[in-house]
DNA sequence: CCTACCGATCGGTAGG
DNA sequence: CCTACCGATCGGTAGG
């Protein structure tokens, strides 16, 4: 028999907690709350949409009260905006470090893509990728001029993948011009968001292999 | 110098009519208030999402008072679905009807599939095509029964495109897995939506081209 | 299809 | 960060 209360667990997964424990003193949080809140509603945002989401929905799934969220937050757009950022920052750095690997230099153009394609998918489709997703799908809920902002972002993003995409090209193995087929390519990517499912059907490696061989005229 | 009003001008363009002229007797319309209000609702949802878009958006952009929408339709998800329902019953349609034309049938594959790409770009980012991308990006704000109608129209939407894959898969110039193809190319086009503008850039026809020269090996 | 309206919900805030 | 709360908005309805 197992007493149902008083488990001395050490917290060992403080987030996603179902049951909304109260909260004892020495779990004052070191100020961390705010990432919390964020992947809160990173997760919220992804699953429902940024409108159809609530701060109070937001709230409770970090284990706060209705009003809280606003203690770190000016608003729920701030919020998303937030989101949004933390989402890119983390593209671009992912990207930017597979691209400065030892020997990325060195490869040939179609490994270099296969090395990007593979973080892209890492980055949408991987353990705890909900930022990302909600940047994609959430960008008409942005107001001007944060839209703006985002978009140097992604523009910085999307310029990674010009040299490569700008060498097939002129080897003769991407014949669709290099700018339209870097939108099509990243939309069959990002499209992944939809229908991919970790738990069954293809892995990342699969797809990653996959989207290679459709893209590619020879691997 | 123009008289302000009292323009006589005969409706031309009794739709999207800004300023909300008043019903007259005359106009009093076949019965097609309805479709107004599908096209109304399909538009602002395509634009706004669906939960930020309000009942009574919709009623203004058809002319009608915030309650009206209730006469024509049960709820806002009703709405909702019944857009979407519009939207693939017409790519549907469009679809089957390239599929029989004269002459399809004795294509090389390549070709088969060259006219597939273009009848979904044509019902994606055509005129008057809200429709289909409000199905495909709101599909979560659906209750699950709705969400699994609407499902059984996708499959089969998507079972079209096999036979044209499995043939290139045959011949070899399709390397990837046939259905993983087919999800990165529906993809590939769907997220065309995000970025396409009528208004510049590429064309309906540049695109079909760029999307063909990226997905097979030769033309 | 309009008028007038209701109940519920939501983003946000004051004051601790 | 919580408590208690407000004003606005929203989906929907009754009754014509």
């Amino acid at each position: 028999m197992q007493p149902a209360a008083a488990l001395p667990e050490p917290e060992t997964a403080p987030k996603r907690a179902r049951g909304r424990p109260r909260k004892t003193v020495d779990e004052r949080d070191d100020g961390n709350r705010r990432q919390t809140l964020l992947a809160a509603a990173a997760h919220l945002f992804r699953l429902k949409g940024f409108a159809a989401t609530t701060t109070r929905d937001i709230a409770a799934a970090a284990d706060m009260q209705s009003g809280s969220p606003f203690y770190h937050f000016k608003s729920k757009g701030a919020l998303l905006f937030a989101v949004m950022e933390e989402g890119m920052h983390s593209a671009l750095a992912r990207q930017r470090a597979t691209a400065q690997t030892p020997g990325y230099a060195d490869m040939p153009p179609s490994q270099q893509l296969r090395v990007l394609v593979g973080a892209h998918f890492a980055v949408l489709l991987g353990p705890g990728s909900d930022f990302v997703p909600v940047m994609l799908y959430e960008a008409r809920s942005l107001p001007p001029r944060q839209h703006k902002a985002l978009g140097l972002l992604i523009a910085e993003y999307e310029s990674l993948w010009l040299p490569v995409l700008t060498a097939r090209h002129a080897r003769g193995e991407l014949r669709a011009p290099v700018r339209l087929a870097r939108l099509l390519i990243l939309g069959a990517m990002n499209w992944s968001v939809q229908w991919f499912d970790p738990k069954k059907g293809a892995s990342l490696q699969e797809l990653t292999d996959a989207a290679m061989a459709l893209f590619l005229k020879e691997s």
